[in-house]
DNA sequence: GATAGTTTCATACAAGCGTTTTAATTGCAA
DNA sequence: TTGCAATTAAAACGCTTGTATGAAACTATC
């Protein structure tokens, strides 16, 4: 009965060993060791590993696409059921960005659960993943009810490239903080969020004309 | 002496390898099959699977920094000593989504190699990758030439955006080809790279203002 | 407080991994 | 051909992996 504190301490300690490490990495008598517990009580538990990683995907994925639809829904409410822009891709990016990154570069393991669990596209979740498509066509309508004479592929490409900024910002902080010198803050979300947010708005607003600026002095 | 077709084997073996399904799970086993040689043959010409991988990474960075700059320096004589923006963003993520995407999908292992050893970060790799930062400087000097009044902070910012979308687009199209129904081309890596290029000068050329458009009906 | 049902534990297992070893084979110079 | 080094081959090594086993320690019900 109270007894599930074995099977608690095994979901966080997996899913923080996974979300630094990857899935490769992280073996299980890494989980169980950091949880404390016993080696069989993975298998005990959850059956395999990759049923654990199957249900800490699926606890996560329900999580953050609830998160996200919240906004939206907040957002489409205030718009009068037509949403801004800028809110519908605030509530695409801003959950996850907001999850991985901050301050403490660590507040979330769950949010940097999904990111690897994007990227190391390990069998268990590959199954489960088509669902994405379906939560983010709730985002593609809602961008064409805000701009309904916009091409649609043009507005399947934005949502495609937010994701993309938002994941590799996540991912990989490291680079940009080398390349810049410091000089773009990392730590500022509600900043990266803006400017992500500002990009995806831009590329939709603007019509992609050839542009050819500057050319020579 | 002309014995080195084993050596060569492995290495275009291993390469396409791990681009297909990432270095955590193909085995040493799996490539000497591949290249149809003896499982000591890795062993024997590079010493362990660490320096083989290393060895691949380190031919193939200098391959595409190389291409790279070229482009880059073809635009900068083209326009004087100060090339043009888009030329710039060009050099830098064409190269490497001509080498990926494509009608076949699967031009080069090189270039998906590449966007393998960006993500799966495994140990002989990180240690050499600190020197992408230095490369990467010189397309924000570049940049920084053709618009000498910007904020260098949105510079680094562009690029790290524009690598974010072409990498993304390289890994996964599957889910963009899903969500839009067919509607978005990632066939045509022309206009990928446009697409691209387009967004990143537009996030330089327009300030990012806090925009707020279509707020309701 | 004995008993039935859970949950934990230590341990063992088979399979797969990268690497090593040792012998056989090859290619070429003397 | 003979001799020698370079290469390939076959087998086994030690180690780690995920999983399975059966006994021990709990927990709750009567």
């Amino acid at each position: 009965m109270a007894a599930d504190h074995t099977r608690s301490a095994i979901l966080s300690a997996a899913e923080r060993l996974y979300a630094a490490r990857g899935f490769a990495d992280v073996t299980m008598r890494d989980i169980v060791t950091a949880a404390n517990v016993n080696l069989s009580a993975v298998n005990y538990h959850f059956g395999s590993k990759d049923e654990l990683i199957a249900e800490l995907f699926v606890t996560r994925s329900l999580v953050t696409n609830r998160e996200r639809l919240q906004e939206l829904k907040a957002a489409e409410s205030a718009g009068d059921g037509r949403a801004a822009i800028d809110d519908i891709f605030t509530a695409l990016v801003g959950p996850t960005l907001r999850g991985c990154l901050g301050p403490g570069k660590q507040r979330s393991d769950a949010a940097r659960f999904m990111i690897r669990a994007s990227i190391e596209s390990v069998a268990p979740i590959r199954k489960i993943k088509n669902r994405e498509v379906d939560h983010l066509r709730r985002f593609a309508a809602a961008i064409r009810r805000a701009l309904p004479d916009h091409d649609p592929a043009d507005i399947f490409w934005s949502i495609h490239f937010a994701l993309a900024m938002a994941h590799q910002t996540i991912r990989d902080t490291e680079r940009l903080d080398k390349l810049s010198d410091g000089a773009c803050d990392t730590d500022d979300v509600a900043a990266i969020v803006t400017r992500i947010v500002g990009v995806s708005v831009l590329m939709l607003t603007h019509r992609a004309r050839p542009v050819r600026t500057a050319t020579g002095r």
